[in-house]
DNA sequence: AGAAGTTCGGCAAACGTTTGCCGTCCCGGC
DNA sequence: GCCGGGACGGCAAACGTTTGCCGAACTTCT
C-alpha cells in the first residue's frame, strides 16, 4: 500500500530540509564538509519521509548497477543450489544484488537471459551448470567478467572454479586404505559423466600406487541410483565375495550398496566399509549405517565464485580454472568403532530384491 | 572482453545512422511514423554496433523497472526452490527480471535485502518460507505488490497462494479407502508444524466421515525423517497388527515405513498399503516399492504467485489468500495390481518384476 | 580594518532513454 | 500558383542522482 502517490525523491528531502539536492546527496555519501546542524536535518528529514535513493538513477550515473547475474544454464537443482546460495550469500554482504536466471538447458533461453541481463548492465556473470562437465563458453561478447562454477569452460582462459574431485575421490580411497581396507571396489554413475570418470581414474590411481588391484575387476559404471547400487553391490560380491570395501560414487548409490549389504547379512562397516560422494544430507544420515561420504563443499565453491568475480570486477581478474578441495565427512559406514554391535541376522534375508523397471 | 572502451548508446546509434537520438528510440520501440528506408538503416545500425538499451535508464524514466524480488525468509530448499522456479519462468517470459534474496531465517538480513530492492525499485516482491505455517507479514510499508507463496501472511487482507494440504491428505485417505483399505494409520511429522496438523485433521475427518476410526490410536506426530518412520510403523505394528494402510506426512516417513515393513515381512501394497507426501521423486521413486504420494504441485505454485504479482502490479489486484490443489501420483505401493507377486514367505512364487511405465 | 584562508552549500552538467511538440518538406487538389 | 494536410524527423524536457566547481560568509591574523 503506497503511503502516497509517489516514492520521495532526493528534491522531496532537499526541499523539507531547506538545501539543495546535492547537500543532500553529499550528506548521505558523506562527501564533502558539511555543518553537523545541516547534516542532522537533512538525515532526520530523510528518515521521516523514508527516502531511499533510486538505485537506478545511481547506477546510470556511476556505470556500475551493483548487480551480478547468476545463469544456471542446466537446471537449478541439488548441485547448483548450494552453489548459487553461496553466490548469493557472499555478494549480499557487498551491497550486490543478484539476478537468478535458469534456462533450463534451452540455448535459446540462455541467450535470451544473457541478452535482457546485459541490458540491465549487471556489473559480472556467474555460470553454473549441475555438472562438472566442460562446457562451451557463453556464445556471445560478454562485456563484463565472468566465472563459470561448477561447469567449467572449455577455454582455459576463462576463469572457472570447481570442486576437486578426484582429490575427493583419493581422501575416499585413503581413508579406507588407512583403516586397513585392502580389497576396494568401485561403484559409480555413467561413464559418459565426467565426474564418474574423474573419480574413478583417480581412485584406481591410488589404489595401484598402494599395490591393490580395485576388487571385483575394476570400477564398474552405471548409474546415479539406488537401484544401480542395489544391483552393482550384488554384482561385486558376486564377483569378489571377500571384498571389504565399496567406495561409490554418489551417495544414492552407496545407499543402495549398503541396503543389499544389510539384506546379505553384511555388517557395515564391520565386514564391508562404503564410502559415498556428495554428502548429501539426507540421504547419507538416513542410511542404515549413516554415511561416510565425501562433500565437494559446494557452498564455498560458490563464495569462491563469488570472490572471484568480484575481484575480477574491481579490476583484478585471475583468469584461468581453480580447483577447491573436497573434504572427507565420517560416519559410521566405514567406523568399526561405531558399528552397531549385532549378529549377522538369522537367515531371513526378508526379500531378495525384487528387479524393478 | 569488452570490445571496445564503452558501449554503445542511442546516441552512437544516432550518429552513425545520421539521424537523431530520439528517431532512433522511436525505431526500436515502434513509435511514430518513420520511412521504410530510414528504420532499416537505423536497424542496422544498431546491430552492427550491438546495441542494447540501457534498463537502467529506461527505468528511470518509466518509474517502472521491470524486475522483482524473491524474498525466501527462510532458507532456499527442497520446498522453496520449485516455488522460487516456478515463479522465474513465468516472469522472465514477460521480460521480468529476479532478484533473488535469501534470508537464511534472519530478520535482520531480511530488513536489509528488502531495503535494496525497494531502492532498486523492484516492482513486485514475492515472498517465500520453507513450511507452510504462517509468517507475520513484512515488518516495513512495501509500496509495491507483495504476494506471499507457500508461507501464507497472517494478515488476511495480504495475498497468499499456498498449496491445499488438507486436500491433498484427504486425495490420500480417499485413495486407500476406494481401493479397500479399512484400517488406516497416519504417521507425520512435528506436531507444532501447521503441515503435520492440517494434514492429520482432514486424514482423521475423513476418515471418521467414512465411519473408519484412524488405525494405531490415530495420529502419531514426530518429524519427518526416516528414523521416525521406522520407529512409528513398528510401533503401529504393534499397536494394531492387522493395519493395512499407512498414510505418511512426508515421503521420508514412508520410505522408513516400507523399510520396516519389508523387514517385518509384510508386503507393500500387498498387506499394506503406504502413501507418502510431497513426492519427493528421488526419495519415493527409490523406496521399495516406489511410493504413492501427494504432490504440492510447487512449480505451479510459484506460477500462480507470479501471476497474481503480475496482475496486481498491473493494477488488478486479488487480496486474499488462495489454496492451490495437489495431486496424487500414483506408484506401486497402493497399487495392488502392480505388486510383486510375492508372499510374505511360506510359499515361493516366482519374483516377478512388477513393470512401471 | 583589511587580507587570506576555511567552511559551507548552491549550481549545473552529466548519465541514457523516451516522448510530446513542432517544423519542414512534399504531395495533391482547387 | 496557392493551400491544406500528411509524412517524417529533430528538439528538448524529464526521470533521480552525483560531483566538480565556485561563490558567499565567516574566522583569524596582521
Amino acid at each position: 500500500m503506497p503511503s502516497e502517490g509517489r516514492r520521495p525523491t532526493i528534491v522531496d528531502v532537499a526541499r523539507l530540509a531547506g538545501v539543495s539536492a546535492g547537500t543532500v546527496s553529499k550528506v548521505l555519501n558523506e562527501r564533502g564538509s558539511l555543518r553537523e546542524s545541516t547534516r542532522r536535518r537533512v538525515l532526520e528529514t530523510a528518515e521521516t519521509l523514508g527516502f531511499r535513493p533510486n538505485s537506478l538513477a545511481r547506477g546510470l550515473l556511476s556505470g556500475r548497477s551493483y548487480t551480478v547475474g547468476l545463469l544456471t544454464t542446466d537446471h537449478v537443482g541439488r548441485f547448483s543450489l548450494p552453489v548459487l546460495l553461496g553466490a548469493e550469500d557472499t555478494l549480499g554482504v557487498g551491497e550486490i544484488s543478484v539476478f537468478l536466471c535458469d534456462s533450463r538447458g534451452d540455448a535459446i533461453r540462455e541467450r535470451q537471459h544473457l541478452r535482457t541481463l546485459l541490458a540491465r548492465r549487471i556489473d559480472g556473470l556467474i555460470v553454473t551448470g549441475r555438472r562438472t562437465d566442460p562446457r562451451p563458453p557463453l556464445p556471445v561478447d560478454v562485456p563484463v567478467p565472468v566465472v563459470y562454477a561448477m561447469a567449467p569452460s572449455t577455454n582455459p582462459a576463462d576463469m572457472s572454479v570447481l570442486p576437486d574431485e578426484a582429490g575427493g575421490a583419493e581422501l575416499a580411497v585413503r581413508h579406507l586404505l588407512a583403516t586397513g581396507r585392502t580389497r576396494i571396489a568401485h561403484v559409480t554413475g555413467p561413464q559418459r559423466h565426467n565426474s564418474a570418470r574423474v573419480r574413478a581414474e583417480r581412485a584406481e590411481a591410488v589404489l595401484a600406487e598402494a599395490g591393490r588391484p580395485m576388487a571385483a575387476g575394476g570400477p564398474r559404471f552405471g548409474e546415479w541410483s539406488e537401484r544401480w547400487g542395489r544391483q552393482a553391490a550384488q554384482a561385486v560380491l558376486r564377483e569378489q565375495p571377500d571384498c571389504d570395501a565399496i567406495f561409490c560414487g554418489s551417495d544414492q548409490i552407496a545407499r543402495g550398496v549398503v541396503e543389499i549389504l544389510r539384506e546379505l547379512g553384511r555388517v557395515v562397516p564391520t565386514d564391508v566399509a562404503v564410502v559415498g560422494f556428495d554428502n548429501w544430507e539426507v540421504m547419507a544420515t538416513a542410511a542404515r549405517p549413516p554415511l561416510t561420504t565425501v562433500d565437494m563443499e559446494l557452498a564455498a565453491l560458490g563464495q569462491a565464485a563469488a570472490e572471484r568475480l568480484r575481484a575480477a570486477i574491481d579490476g583484478s581478474p585471475m583468469p584461468g580454472a581453480q580447483q577447491l578441495p573436497c573434504t572427507l565427512v565420517l560416519r559410521d559406514s566405514t567406523d568399526p568403532t561405531l558399528a552397531p554391535v549385532r549378529a549377522p541376522r538369522p537367515p531371513k534375508p526378508p526379500a531378495k530384491a525384487g528387479r524393478r523397471r
